[in-house]
DNA sequence: ATAGTTTAACTAAACGGTTAGTATAAATTA
DNA sequence: TAATTTATACTAACCGTTTAGTTAAACTAT
């Protein structure tokens, strides 16, 4: 009783589509939006270009589902994660670690929201802005209940929000920093920084920030 | 006996280099180094295109131009506003507010910093490098000052740096964010958080990340 | 001082490479 | 048979860069 029986052909369909937006994501997330070129794109899935125009459109419509499928299931791995948490500082902690794991996890994330947070999110299309205004209501309701139960500092929710993404992109953008231009690990005490756990070391200072000793 | 006699000429070519800067550094700001056209720069310079090429030569030199005049300089006053401090927290409290301020001031700052951040510092010019790296020493100096005096945690400067950086360029990012596409300012709580005084919030909350109760 | 010369600043227009997008016909696949 | 994919060729627009020439300030010799 399918909506759609999955023939081979759908299946093609599905397959080509994903192979187009994995390789668009990735030429994005090096190049930008205006750096991109279509014919990469088509290389990089192994798709004649005129492929791409056939299933997606043009350049501008390829971009928003790429931010589309990249932001939408971040929410919700969110939310999912969050239902089987208990106390505020639980909350916290899952929410800290969901949001820098698809960070880690996912490697065009980062590139792609730091270039459409510097753009003004010209781009963004309306579901992605619907991903945030979730997350940001799901940290909000989680401080505000730590900070009734005297547990929390009184903070500003986007600020901690804002804190958790800069520093976890930031720095995820760092490590794939090539070393020619940018060679921060002649910093000192950077190797040691890169090699700590860094999902740990973010949760404890962001807990630090908000919690009460 | 001025290697440079103060000619009309003299005057009149600062003058042109300095309205093309600022027109590049707006316009690559808002569009990338890729999406940035010569002409829209030219146009808001109010100089002929040519007369680009004839001071500062191709895209690339005028880029560098740009990032060098937005990055020196922060360094330097974050090193001359930290000379008058003397214990770590004052210190701290100084870096953080000078790395605000700069961000807060000048207006394409954040966004460049961000594209670069997303890029990986592909044009990034060796001189903002050195800017970036003494910055670093300066963070890792004060905080290595209060872990040995025992008022601080012991923390990973480059995590408290970005924490700073971070928060503060998405923060300012987010304030300059177009209401169509992405409109945070209907999220709970947000004008009450815009208008508070927010490089004191962000300092507040760095120093209970960093600073022991 | 001034006429003549040089040089720096600037411009209008064109050039040439690049690139998004299209057209079409043929091949492939279910 | 219909939907998908490819190969190839194309174009129209765009855009970084160059060129050839103009203007006026600065300099020099008289």
């Amino acid at each position: 009783m399918e909506a759609r029986p999955e023939t081979q052909k759908v299946r093609q369909r599905i397959e080509t589509e994903k192979r187009i937006l994995d390789a668009a994501a990735a030429i994005f997330s090096e190049e930008g939006f205006a750096g991109a070129r279509m014919d990469a794109i088509a290389k990089r899935a192994s798709v004649n270009k005129a492929t791409i125009y056939y299933h997606i459109g043009n350049k501008e419509a390829l971009y928003s589902r790429v931010l589309h499928d990249v932001f939408s299931g971040t929410a919700d791995t969110i939310a999912g994660n969050l239902a089987s948490a208990t106390s505020p500082e639980e909350k916290l902690r899952i929410y800290v670690r969901s949001l820098i794991n698809t960070i880690e996890t996912n490697p065009h994330v980062p590139r792609i929201m730091m270039r459409e947070m510097a753009t003004g999110g010209n781009h963004l299309p309306d579901e992605a802005v619907g991903d945030f205004a979730r997350m940001f209501s799901m940290l909000s309701d989680l401080l505000e209940e730590g900070t009734k139960t005297d547990t929390f500092y009184e903070t500003f929710p986007p600020l901690i929000h804002l804190m958790t993404v800069g520093t976890a992109i930031l720095l995820k953008n760092l490590r794939n920093l090539s070393g020619r231009h940018f060679d921060i690990r002649e910093v000192r005490g950077f190797e040691k920084f890169l090699s700590k756990n860094m999902p740990d070391e973010i949760e404890k200072v962001i807990l630090r920030a908000v919690k009460k000793p």
